[in-house]
DNA sequence: CAATTTAGTGGGGATCAACCAACCATTGGG
DNA sequence: CCCAATGGTTGGTTGATCCCCACTAAATTG
């Protein structure tokens, strides 16, 4: 009985995409930023400037889409582009203050979303959720 | 630091999509099903043949893909359709014999990988995670 | 200098999940 | 009997994810 429910990872992926999509919908109308926006300027705000493609390997996304990505945060004036002097291939991303702004509000709107959706479990029981679930994601295997 | 792999829900997205997908790979070769037909086969294995309106409910997703769903496990002999007696709009889909060997395969599988995926967990976090994940996703949300 | 590599760009394309509108056959209520 | 609702079906669309190739400008190597 219970055969779906019974396996971790359909559960898992279920919560995971239901959670994502209550985060995404909340970003999408309160900063106006979609996720993946909101990963390259957490990535910013925690590793400060660097080039797309660092954040591209950081973010694990093709460098060709981290363009794109860019070139949405550019529009917004949530980041700032400008040559690395020392290689002027490559451009320094840096977060503009109303970039670093949107994050703290973004930051506030997962926070939030968070409250709500792991509301059935304890404090405990977050932090060991979240204890759990990081030791899977940085297990070496795949 | 560490903004985004602050967020559980980030974290519980990324693991559940790698872990999906790491099922999905092997049950494409070793059966040759989608996780989709997994699905369904699973919830007819737990509570008997139905129709296909309570299996899309029950799954979650649009009727009109559930037609197509049943045409590739029809097709593979999975299943059998038929008109219910009572109400003979209504489908009675039920798993054929060699459906449930497939679906006693599908399930070792997914046993095995799920044993490499949470290998860094001991048995009991593993109990513990799938409980806390079960305890969210029965939650009355949205 | 010539050849190669690297950072960023632009233009796609494949796949999949999710959803929607229109339609047919059947049922059930009035 | 007429009509609204329901189960199923067909033929789409949309959006997200992922991935690939050809190209430029700049740097690096030989």
């Amino acid at each position: 009985m219970e055969t779906l429910l019974g396996m971790t990872t359909f559960v898992l992926h279920k919560v995971g995409v239901a959670g994502r999509r209550a985060i995404a919908d909340r970003l999408a109308v309160k900063p106006g930023i979609t996720l993946w926006q909101l990963a390259a300027l957490a990535e910013l705000g925690d590793q400060g400037p660097a080039a797309q493609n660092e954040l591209a390997a950081g973010l694990g996304i093709d460098p060709s889409d981290m363009v794109r990505l860019m070139d949405g945060l550019l529009a917004d004036g949530l980041v700032s582009r400008d040559r690395d002097p020392e290689d002027r291939r490559r451009y320094r991303i840096s977060l503009t203050p109303q970039g670093k702004k949107v994050l703290t509000a973004a930051r506030a709107v997962v926070r939030e979303v968070e409250k709500a959706t792991l509301q059935p479990l304890s404090q405990a029981e977050r932090a060991t959720l979240h204890r759990l679930v990081t030791k899977i994601h940085q297990s070496p295997v795949k």
